[in-house]
Formats: structure tokens, C-alpha cells, sequence
DNA sequence: CTGAAAGCGCTTACAG
DNA sequence: CTGAAAGCGCTTACAG
């Protein structure tokens, strides 16, 4: 492979001229660098972009921590990796895999082998172990989910509290006075202030406003379990026979379910929910939904960061990026 | 952040002495090893990745190339970025992730940009424009995914083949006679050798041996094309009652349509599929199938990258990981 | 067994 | 406007 002195004597220049037009900080005349990008075109040159950060003392490489093994239910995580990296090499930055189990320790290894600018916490969440050795550090990173206390980190998120408000106007609008609040587990909002949190408290809150009735119904993990769980409040002739949702796994059990009782929507269940565009596209849902719009947020996520390498003492940033509705009719009009 | 030349110093060695216990190529006695060691903790060193890559000529990074988008209908991609980054970490690589929607000028810039020492593309399918670039420069590479030409590069991928022979044959030893092939639209057997030929292949050879009847189905791209085409089969009293499929989308529909039609597996059809592990999980699918191995696949791929990178110039190989069957109970007995 | 020196391929003040 | 020199943080023959 061509190295710069290749091209530097193959254009009759020494290689800071080359170095000049490469990295397009000085003014070279239009004859040499005309010279320079031939000998570069005929050399096929490419820079080694690892000699380069060794000078420049940056790698131009953001690393993801992607937590301990999440895959396991997040058909949303290839599209936020795709998403973050598109997003990331329009600003001229590659990106880095950091799968490690122990996230924590995944991040002290990217910091001290120096060899990212950058990090992107992948779904954290409060108390997420990944926050104590970059809040130590003061490592450029940036957090995809928002806890409570971003330990002076910048951080964005879906913002789920107008995402429960859209969903709670929604179905007031069409005239229903009460729904199901199918939620998650119980543990989840215990641990302080989480994205399930916000939905929770925002839905409450705007319900209370417009007059609808939230019967709460938390949904256990498992499959077995979501099925039996729906089952019997589907069943249940107490219960609304309006769904409000935010539980994918809920979601996509929910046509099986309806199915085996010979339940249709909107005839005789109106549902909304909180879900991935990935989600839906897999089960090919058709209920009203906000997306939680990953391609943004992973926008959202890289434009933060390059807004902190540019500008390290600039403010902490805190970004809700707001949801849209998504109508698909499976809301039955009763005003 | 402290250099080899601040350990040295704090040791009262040379930087050769400490480059020598940092990469354990040379005899370093105890005693000096020690004091190394002692250093090292005290002023938190960590080897400088980029330096050390620039002065080996080795980057110790694999490039993963995904396809354009591919995240449109694909559970398993996160699986296999994750799988693959765990047995690579393993191995002592990182890696790098390249989405770049052009993947051909994605692997010229890895190649040229010298960034990683090897490069892994997902989902390889015949006629591959990626293969060019990598054929050309002879960059060491390993292909997930089988073509049939691989151009001499390194290639793993399940074994469509055997898939379908087990799935032939768990349908025969249950006496059935007579099954629809639901199968993907037919432009994807059209372009030469793919995994979806290769299965087709199999399974009426092998069916032809079992005595087993094929009825071929081919199903169209789209949401609302799978349900009509799957509704019209599933209703045709001149249709077998035995479901062999192999294709995701009419997998993931199936339990909508049956649900529509008031069917039941095993009692009014018989179902085995070809479908990722994720697949099953987002759906809560319960046919007998055949896994896609993703983690195995991932695996053997960065195992063949590794050898190849060991011995560049031993024989080319092609690897099929063997599938195994997950029973269900989804096939009623008739023998 | 340890160290001095050269080199990996770049960039960046600093002269001229 | 261009070039010689030093330096980024490592490793690796080569002496001793």
C-alpha cells in the first residue's frame, strides 16, 4: 500500500504539502495539489486513518456498548445500530461493537485502550452500572434512555410522557371513558424514575385531565404468562374493552389471544400502544401506536456527541425526541 | 493518560523491557517483570491500541459489512452482530461495524483505509456485488452465507440442505403422505444457487425418497399478500393439511390466519418450519423447526477469519453448520 | 537478560 | 506557499 511519502515523491513535494491537501488545513496552489491528487489517484493512496489518529491523538471512531445480551427481546437493536452508525459516518466518525457482559467493564477497556473519541450507551437505565466509570472519567459519551440522574452526562430519549398523553387523547377523543392500562411488571417501575415511569405517570396524569378511567393491569414476563394474563382480563366482564399498552410483549401476543377468543378490533376491543416500528413491521400490527421513532433517537444520540467533543464544557444536554401517532383505525368511535 | 515511556521511567527500565512483558514475546526475569507490573497498576497503563497497531501492521479489528437495510425483516441481525462481537472479543479482536449502503465501497474503504485486519459479511447472497472488492485484493474476509461461487474466499453458513432433509423426514416418520411447500416468492430462486434453492432442493429429493408429495406455494412479498395467499391455501379443500414452510414472513403470519379460519395445530394442520431462534421467540411460535444456529454460524465465521489470518495461504474452505431439529408437537401422527 | 535506535505513517508547529 | 524536523506511542531487530 501507498504510503504518503509514496505520493509525496511521485508528486515532486514533500509529504507535509501532501499532508496539506490531505487534511485540507492549509492553503496549497492549484498546481501542486493538482500534481498531489494525480500522484494520489495513480498510487490509489488512501490515508492510514490509524497513523493518523496516533498524530492527531483522535480515532475518529465512536464505540456502542450495547447492554449485557438485550437482544433477547429488541427487534429495535439492529435498526439503532444501523441507525447510529449511518448517523455517525455522515459526520465522519466510524463506530465501534462493545458487546462485553460486563458493561461496566466494557466501558473502562474503550477508555483506557483510547480507542474511541466517544461512547453511546445503548439502553440504560437507572442505576445502569455503565454510568460509573464514565461519570469518573469524564469521558465524552452519550446515554440512549434517561434515568433520573445522567451523572453530568448527556443523554436522549423517547419522550414517553407525551407519547402516554397522545395515546391517553386519543382514545378520550373517541369518546371512551375508561381502558385497561396494560403495563409492565411491577418490578420495572420500582426501580426509580424509568422510561415506564414517565409513560405511567404521564398516562395517570392526562387521563385524570380528560376523564378517563385507567384500570391497571401488569403483565408478567413470559409468554405463557403475557397469554394467560390477557386471557382472563380479555375474559373479564368487569374489565374496560379498551386496551391502552405499553408492553411489547403484550402487544405481540395480543392478536393471538384476541384470535383464540374470536375478539375482533376495533368491533370488540379498541386498542392503542406504545411500540417499536420494528416490532410492528414484524408482527404486522395494525393498532394505533406512537413509534418510538429509533432512527431519531439514534440521530439525536450521535448529534449530542459531536456537540460534546466540539464543545466539552458546554451545558449537559437533556433530549426528549417526541413521538408521533401512528392512526391505524383500531380505536371504535363511541362520541 | 500514562505512556510505555512513564512505565519505563517509574520501573527504572527501558521501554523495551516493558514492550517485552506488555506483549510476553521475550524472557523478562521475575524480579524486573515485577516491577513492571507494579508500575503498570500504579499509573493505570493501558497499551495505547492505535499505537501498538501502527507499529505491528495489525489492527487486531474485524469489519462486519451488513447489507443495505437489511434490519427491514431480520430479528436475527442483532443476534448475529452480538454473537459475532462476543467470539471476536474472545479471540482478542474488536469490531467494527460498516453499514454503509453501498456495501462494496463500504469494504473498498476498510481495505483501503487499513482500519481492520479482516472483514465478515452478513448475509452473503449470489451475485453479491461486495464479493468484487474482496476477490480483487485478496483481503483476508470470510462470507456468512454460501454462494456458489465464493471466489475464494472463506465461507459459513447453515445448512440449508440437511434443514430440509430433517424437516422431510420428521413430517414422513409421522406417516404423512402430502404437504404444501410454503415457500418464498419465486424471483429468489431464480438468481442462481441461494440457501432458498438449496433447501428446495433437498427437501424434494429427499421427499421423492419418502414418498412424500410436494405441493409448491409460493408467497408473495408484503404483509397483506402473505395473509390472502396463506387464507386461499389454508381454505383449499384440494391442499394437503401438512405445512412444510420455509419463509419468515409466512411463518410469523401463519397463527393470524389460523386464528382467522377457527384452525388448530395439530388437529386441523400439521406445521414444521425453517426460521431463526428470534423469530420464535418475537412470535411465540410453536411449530417444530429447524433453529438457524446464528450464534454457531457467528462462531464459525470468526474461527475461519482467524485461520485464515494464521495461514493465508491454506485451502479455501466452506463451512455448513448443522442445524438441529426443536420439537413441538406441531405434526399429528398418522401412522 | 536489557537497552539504544530505528521505524510504523501520519500531522503540525516552525522556518524560510 | 513549501519543506525539514520533531513527535504521536508503540514494537522489533540488533548489540551488548
Amino acid at each position: 500500500m501507498a504510503t504518503i511519502g509514496d505520493v509525496a515523491r511521485e508528486a515532486g513535494v514533500s509529504r507535509s504539502t501532501v499532508s496539506s491537501v490531505l487534511t485540507g488545513r492549509k492553503y496549497v496552489t492549484p498546481e501542486t495539489r493538482a500534481r498531489i491528487e494525480a500522484a494520489i489517484a495513480k498510487l490509489e493512496y488512501s490515508v492510514n486513518t490509524g497513523a493518523r489518529a496516533l498524530a492527531t491523538a483522535k480515532t475518529m471512531t465512536f464505540g456502542i456498548v450495547v447492554r449485557f445480551h438485550e437482544a433477547e427481546f429488541s427487534p429495535a437493536l439492529a435498526t439503532y445500530l444501523v441507525a447510529l452508525s449511518d448517523a455517525a459516518r455522515e459526520r465522519g466518525y466510524a463506530v465501534m461493537l462493545l458487546t462485553e457482559a460486563d458493561g461496566a467493564e466494557a466501558v473502562r477497556r474503550a477508555i483506557s485502550g483510547r480507542q474511541v473519541d466517544g461512547l453511546i450507551l445503548l439502553n440504560v437505565v437507572e442505576g445502569d452500572p455503565r454510568l460509573e466509570p464514565i461519570g469518573q472519567s469524564g469521558f465524552p459519551s452519550v446515554l440512549v434512555g434517561m434515568p433520573e440522574d445522567t451523572r453530568g452526562v448527556d443523554a436522549v430519549d423517547l419522550d414517553f410522557g407525551s407519547a402516554a398523553t397522545m395515546l391517553v387523547d386519543h382514545v378520550a377523543a373517541a369518546g371512551h371513558r375508561e381502558a385497561m392500562f396494560v403495563r409492565w411488571p411491577d418490578e420495572l417501575y420500582k426501580g426509580g424514575s424509568t422510561y415506564a415511569t414517565r409513560f405511567e405517570r404521564s398516562a395517570y396524569r392526562r387521563a385524570a385531565e380528560r376523564g378517563l378511567r385507567l384500570v391497571p393491569v401488569p403483565v408478567p414476563v413470559g409468554p405463557e404468562q403475557v397469554r394467560a394474563t390477557l386471557r382472563t382480563v380479555l375474559q373479564d366482564p368487569a374489565k374496560p374493552r379498551t386496551l391502552l399498552i405499553h408492553n411489547d410483549a403484550a402487544v405481540a401476543m395480543l392478536p393471538f389471544v384476541l384470535g383464540d377468543l374470536g375478539l375482533e378490533v376495533p368491533a370488540d376491543r379498541s386498542v392503542v400502544s406504545l411500540h417499536s416500528a420494528e416490532l410492528a413491521r414484524l408482527y404486522v400490527l395494525s393498532y394505533t401506536a406512537v413509534e418510538s421513532e429509533s432512527t431519531a433517537v439514534a440521530q439525536a444520540a450521535v448529534e449530542l456527541l459531536c456537540r460534546r467533543l466540539a464543545a466539552p464544557d458546554s451545558p449537559v444536554q437533556r433530549q426528549l425526541v417526541t413521538p408521533h401517532l401512528e392512526e391505524k383505525s383500531s380505536v371504535a368511535p363511541l362520541a
